[in-house]
DNA sequence: GTAATTCCTATTAAATCTATAGGGTTAATG
DNA sequence: CATTAACCCTATAGATTTAATAGGAATTAC
């Protein structure tokens, strides 16, 4: 289950692509606009920030914006920032590997096969997909 | 992250596909064999049998084994057993759909855009993936 | 210097996952 | 037919994670 938190932070994202003008959005826009509760969604935007997706203009008159162009933020990048390593299992994991306590034998293990698919296929649908696809058009 | 009841479920269908025997395999064999709490295994091979994947003996020498070949059991089917729904989100599930609350235009959501591609690109893995793919030779 | 905004930490509340407990039911065996 | 060994079932406790809230500190426009 995709948590809130990615969740959120997809539809935050989304919403700032889509304004083109030149000043940053607030929070308590993206919030109202999405429906978001506005202290966790802060949390969340700060959380992109410390993790170069986004920058912020401090102070009265801030907020957020891109750091890059919608069709330079690929999604493998800030599903990991948001949800975390893709792997399903931190033994198939390219970024954050880890071998199991339990797991004798990994090349026989069907987790791990089948984990290994299962991780490839959603990198490549992520590292396919930019802001701007899940921004603009239909 | 997969649950360990999915992690050890898939462990323990490995194992007993692995047994060719004509005797149903035990609880206790599985859980010596593959390090898992017994009790807790002993709940999920009784999911696995509800489901109908797994068939069971009783009593003495009782055990369980698989309704099908292994050949002929898809991971998809596993999965949605012991994992619950595929898609990571309600409002792309095609067996458990479920329209959002927040979700205003579900056509302009970027996370329903996303998720569907993930869906479809778990699904794909899940569908042509069998016990035997998992259980026999490298 | 006041108001508006991001920044930061801590904490609580809720949900879910993991595991255990304890016994009921069923069947093989001698 | 008693004993034993296995699955069956429900409840519940413990641990972890997620979701949300609270309260203010720091910064900037005006």
């Amino acid at each position: 289950m995709l948590s809130k938190k990615t969740k959120y932070g997809l539809k935050a994202l989304t919403f700032i692509a889509r304004q083109e003008g030149d000043v940053p959005v607030q929070v308590g826009e993206i919030a109202k606009g999405e429906q978001i509760p506005q202290k966790f969604l802060e949390s969340i935007l700060l959380t992109l920030r410390k993790a170069g997706v986004l920058g912020s203009k401090k102070g009265k008159h801030g907020g957020y914006y891109l750091r890059n162009e919608p069709s330079e933020i690929n999604m493998a990048d800030v599903m990991r920032v948001l949800e975390g390593p893709i792997a399903m299992v931190p033994c198939v994991s390219l970024n954050f590997y880890e071998k199991c306590d339990d797991c004798v034998n990994e090349a026989q293990c069907s987790v791990h096969k089948l984990m290994i698919q299962v991780r490839d296929s959603n990198l490549n649908v992520f590292k396919n997909t930019t802001l701007a696809d899940l921004s603009f058009s239909g």
